[in-house]
DNA sequence: TGAATTTTTTGTATCGATACAAAAAGGGAG
DNA sequence: CTCCCTTTTTGTATCGATACAAAAAATTCA
């Protein structure tokens, strides 16, 4: 340990100088190339490990990239930080990553420990509730970085997310073409951007909608399996007529599916259900999960991309980046293979 | 940017010396608490960051722990990483992250990447076919590691997973209760230690019992959720009888459901089908999943507790831990919530 | 061949913290 | 008021790389 190799020791044995060696490990093209040759050999034979430490130290680059998610066992933060992991894997960064778990203070302390590994760059999904403020010391540092998924009001930082009250919208829109005039929306947390984008394009497709009778009703504070769970419950005990179901995400919509096959009502008969996200799993539910589809790990490499660009201080990365999602008809709307309803 | 605040700055500031101020980072008892309150003030006034590759380059300790995994988009690598990264982002130990996707060369990337950002620790799950040569370096350098979940033969290294074997014992004895004759294994790469262990604890089960014919049969070489679809689908070709499944994991056993839904076989009826893993959305499966639990984000949690205990220089850490697992009996193994069968 | 270039290589200061030993300041006992 | 011991504080070398300017070697050209 004590006893590592450094760049002296190659040069020593090498017989060159520190700084060619210096050269060679950056991949410099001013060594000549048997230098270069005989530099690795060293380097090989000594069993060298490069210290980024000391390296970044003074050329103020250090390759690290923050990743500050929700949860990762959250599949769509899982699928997401696939998608990041994997663009930014092959550039050779490396990706120091931190779970704020919905908690500010945790997100705090994170954000301050990426700054203090001196990350070249991060990508911020924002806990709930996370103000301008709670991440001014990113501006104030001026650190490239991106959020994700989630807005932030006034952060005038990039941002990159899916199009959720379009999503949010055109969803309806197939409920109400089903001839669900009740409508729910099931899960989230209530006033956040999140939850508002939602209302938003749901209450877009209200006014639009010439059926009569057509209301819209939030149930659930929460975004949790069981939260869909235990709303579907709910419902079930009042009774299913004319229900179409908007849930916050697919994740809840797989606790609601689960809580009809239970009951005596059948999604896509008695019902109609819709999620957002389409992770992996939602077309193996039973019935097949109609969701609109965000393009999870897309939208992660998206954002490892554009974070690429700010640092390496590309001036052209588009401030705000809102990805188009798409219905995607599967069974628990009430479609069926051959027959699918026109929204 | 090049105008960072500096240890130096602060001292300046305060009216103290750099030494003093670099006692009060580090939270030393040695400081009177009017310095200690006179230095934190100017800190905050200056906005200071932290250095830590400063810091790390002359203490010799990053504070960095990797953690190495095949792909955090499976489900159960999500839940493991959760379990990590909770129990050491409340140690203020920051994690560096990488996924190898079961590619050796990108392991060995990932590995030597981790080892030039000096970590003071690693924990991985290695990829398929990984051979003690393939993490020879880690070795060499004498970096406390942790091997999570899967084996590797002679690699001298901790290891932490669960018995896997006792559970397929387990979960075989419980199919063979269920007078299921016909046992198949389905899913996993074969050859694999993991594949084994699965494979030891089954046949253990078949010398076992007294069920005559009694046989055992492994399908599929792949571990995803289509590979369990499609592997059912091949048997339900061939037709169902006494059928007893054991998926090699969750994810598998949720493909397997999926089919059978769309067939005239109904699981715990017509066949029994085990998983392993008790991912979260098991329960939510329909019919609810029987499986062997391995409590995932524990296994995670031991592994960062025991790496900390290793970086911390203990030495009584356990060389091997195989976690205990029980078997959860839901639905889809034939049981009802009146009616259990006992193995 | 010698001067002018161009290509390689090197020396030295530096990044921002910690380690360690040594100095200064406080406190109590005699 | 000293002396001695304890508590605080400080000075200086150091970690292992890069930056930058300058030197040395190789090549080109007149």
């Amino acid at each position: 340990m004590g006893n590592a190799i450094t760049l002296q020791d190659i040069a020593t044995n090498a017989g060159v100088s520190k700084s060619t060696v210096s050269f060679v490990m950056q991949g410099s093209p001013l060594v000549a190339e048997a230098t270069r040759k005989k530099v690795q050999e060293s380097a090989q034979r000594l069993g060298y490990v490069y210290n980024r430490a000391a390296a970044s130290l003074r050329s103020r680059q250090t390759g690290n990239l923050g990743f500050i998610v929700s949860s990762v066992s959250n599949p769509f933060f899982a699928e997401l930080t696939d998608g990041v992991e994997q663009f930014l894997g092959t550039e050779s960064k490396t990706v120091l990553l931190g779970q704020h778990s919905e908690d500010l203070v945790a997100q705090e302390r994170l954000i301050n420990s990426m700054l203090e590994s001196r990350v070249d760059g991060m990508i911020i999904v924002p806990a709930y509730g996370t103000s301008a403020k709670e991440i001014s010391r990113i501006l104030t540092l001026n650190i490239p970085t991106i959020i994700l998924t989630r807005r932030v009001m006034n952060a005038n930082l990039h941002y990159i997310g899916s199009d959720t009250s379009a999503g949010a919208h055109e969803a309806v829109r197939h409920l109400l073409a089903h001839k669900r005039k009740n409508i729910f929306l099931v899960g989230g947390r209530v006033g956040t951007p999140a939850h508002e984008e939602r209302v938003e394009g749901i209450t877009k497709a209200m006014q639009e909608t010439k059926i009569a009778g057509a209301n819209f009703t939030v149930i659930g504070d929460s975004v949790t399996r069981q939260a869909g769970f235990d709303a579907a419950k709910e419902l079930i005990s009042n009774g299913i007529n004319n229900v179409g179901i908007l849930a916050y995400n697919d994740i809840v919509a797989s606790g609601i599916l689960a809580a009809f096959r239970d009951s005596k009502y059948k999604v896509g008969q008695d019902l109609s259900v819709i999620g957002i996200d389409d992770i992996e799993s939602s077309r193996f539910e039973s019935p097949a999960l109609t969701t609109i589809e965000v393009n999870v790990s897309e939208l992660g490499r998206m954002a490892a991309e554009s974070l690429l660009k700010l640092v390496a201080g590309e001036s052209k990365v588009k401030k705000a980046v809102y990805l188009k999602n798409k219905l995607i008809i599967r069974e628990s709307c009430g479609c069926t293979p051959g027959k699918k309803v026109a929204s």
